[in-house]
DNA sequence: CAGGTGACCACTT
DNA sequence: TAAGTGGCCACCT
């Protein structure tokens, strides 16, 4: 099909666009829904490249559950807001609360 | 042209 | 058990 590039981008795009509201997921786990284990920083590009797109990428933390991309969303308080915003509870450390709301890809198709 | 960086994670010692 | 290192792929300087 087209590029291998934007393949990974529109699985990448795919699986974040899966993710229900209210639930957050980890780039370590895109990255293995993807069959890219190792590459959980190919999935912060994909990310990044949604910027400016229609996707969900609030809903994507890092395995602590921190706001790792809140830098390129333009302030930490923002995407902490739109989580908050779609029932998302946060710890007192500030990061998500992923035990309660970690959705995995793929495993509840 | 070549090197370093980056919205990170998993594995090994 | 905890800590440290490597790896992944593409873009930017």
């Amino acid at each position: 099909m087209g590029s291998d590039k934007e393949d990974f981008f529109s699985r990448v795009w795919r699986v974040v666009d899966d993710i229900p509201t209210g639930r957050v997921t980890t780039y370590g786990h895109i990255a293995k829904a993807l069959g890219a284990t190792r590459s959980a920083r190919m999935v912060g590009w994909a990310l990044n490249a949604a910027s400016g797109h229609a996707r969900p990428c609030h809903r994507v933390v890092n395995r602590f559950g921190g706001l790792s991309g809140s830098t390129h969303f333009g302030g930490a308080h923002v995407m902490e807001d739109m989580l908050r915003g779609e029932g998302v509870l946060f710890d007192d450390d500030g990061c998500v609360t992923m035990d309660d709301q970690l959705w995995v890809p793929g495993a509840y198709d």
